[in-house]
DNA sequence: CATTTGTTTAACAATATTGTTAATTCTATA
DNA sequence: TATAGAATTAACAATATTGTTAAACAAATG
């Protein structure tokens, strides 16, 4: 049983993912996008218009992938926040492992053209503020209770999301500096699931 | 008494200084540095060869600056664990105040070029897998004493490291996301001067 | 003040990158 | 199998970006 190749349109994009994402857009080159691909520089204009719409499809789908990560989580309500922590942790740690340069390619893309957030973010369907003021709600609530030590919602926030993403972010430095093959990158950042959960949790509880 | 204006030379240094570090080496146009330093861009390559020549001059300056930080605490010797934390902190977070777009331009660009760290790194004069090892060496001192819970030393170092620059990377997402103005912004990363070292030191102690 | 030396620019040249066109090949199907 | 339509390419055109040159200008120096 043969796997039905992927069409010529789907190559493109599946080649303009991965040289837009390691490289960004400033540096990504059409030839290179149309030799990953395995065609003719044309073809690219034939299917898409030029190198911004191709970028827009891209960034859509990797701005997506990286908030939803973000967001996917608090969403589920009714659940304490300790188990809050761990479910964003795990989910966060696993999206990066599978797309590990997800992150700084979005990063660096906003910080070029911040107005990228706004525009894709609108789309989205969610409202950060809300989100994170719901969340500062719950952490709030259970300093009252005396379960967490006192901390500001939003910087345990960041706190989290720092250890998530930031190995990922700084990958290469991090592999160089500590000697650290693929595979062992890789090992090191699986066991950051369990023990970036036990990090924030035992810092904050009581 | 006046201020001596600085020479051309050095207003095109500073302006491509800027440039580089909020664009990265392929989004950095020469006729924007020439623009941002007052002179027409031929004289750009007066001063300096070419687009290369400068970048290697600005990226061994922030490529110093950003792994200086990381290094300089490691040669304290005879200092407590959590001393060292608290200097790695503060220091880390006081440089990257001065310099907020630092981090994001020396990982980005190592990302893109893998070479320049190891070119760069060897003028450096420090062996950075011989002081991650001091370090791991200390960390597994205070766990067999029984002060701390059980970290891999290297875990420990980069959850510092995650905590104090991803902030910094990210900060365009940050402060769309938590609608922070400039100011704001700066105020919660002084903050963190203390609430990382805390949440490091809460964390691991036992 | 004539001359030399270094500074600056405008205009040009070269290269790199992107985008378009017209001709060719391939595929389905009437 | 002739043909319409889509897919593909080579060649070309346009634009963007970088790099060079020769001439103008300014400052120092005899």
């Amino acid at each position: 049983m043969e796997l039905t190749e992927a069409s010529t349109e789907d190559r493109i994009l599946e080649a303009a993912m991965k040289v837009f994402t390691r490289k960004g857009f400033a540096a990504a080159r059409t030839e290179e996008i149309a030799k990953e691909a395995g065609i003719n520089r044309a073809l690219l204009h034939y299917y898409y218009r030029d190198k911004h719409t191709i970028f827009n499809l891209i960034f859509e789908t990797r701005f997506k992938e990286f908030f939803k990560g973000l967001f996917v989580i608090f969403e589920s309500d009714n659940i304490s926040l300790f188990e809050k922590i761990e479910r964003m942790v795990n989910h966060e740690i696993t999206t990066l492992i599978k797309h590990p340069h997800l992150a700084r390619f979005v990063i660096t893309e906003i910080a070029q053209q911040p107005e990228l957030l706004l525009e894709h973010g609108a789309k989205l369907g969610i409202n950060p503020r809300l989100l994170i003021s719901e969340f500062e709600k719950q952490v709030n609530a259970e300093i009252k209770l005396g379960t967490i030590r006192p901390i500001q919602g939003r910087q345990l926030l960041i706190n989290i999301m720092s250890l998530c993403i930031y190995p990922f972010v700084a990958s290469p430095v991090i592999q160089t500096m500590m000697s650290l093959q693929e595979k062992e990158f890789y090992e090191m950042t699986e066991q950051r699931k369990r023990l970036v959960s036990d990090f924030i949790i035992n810092s904050i509880k009581k």
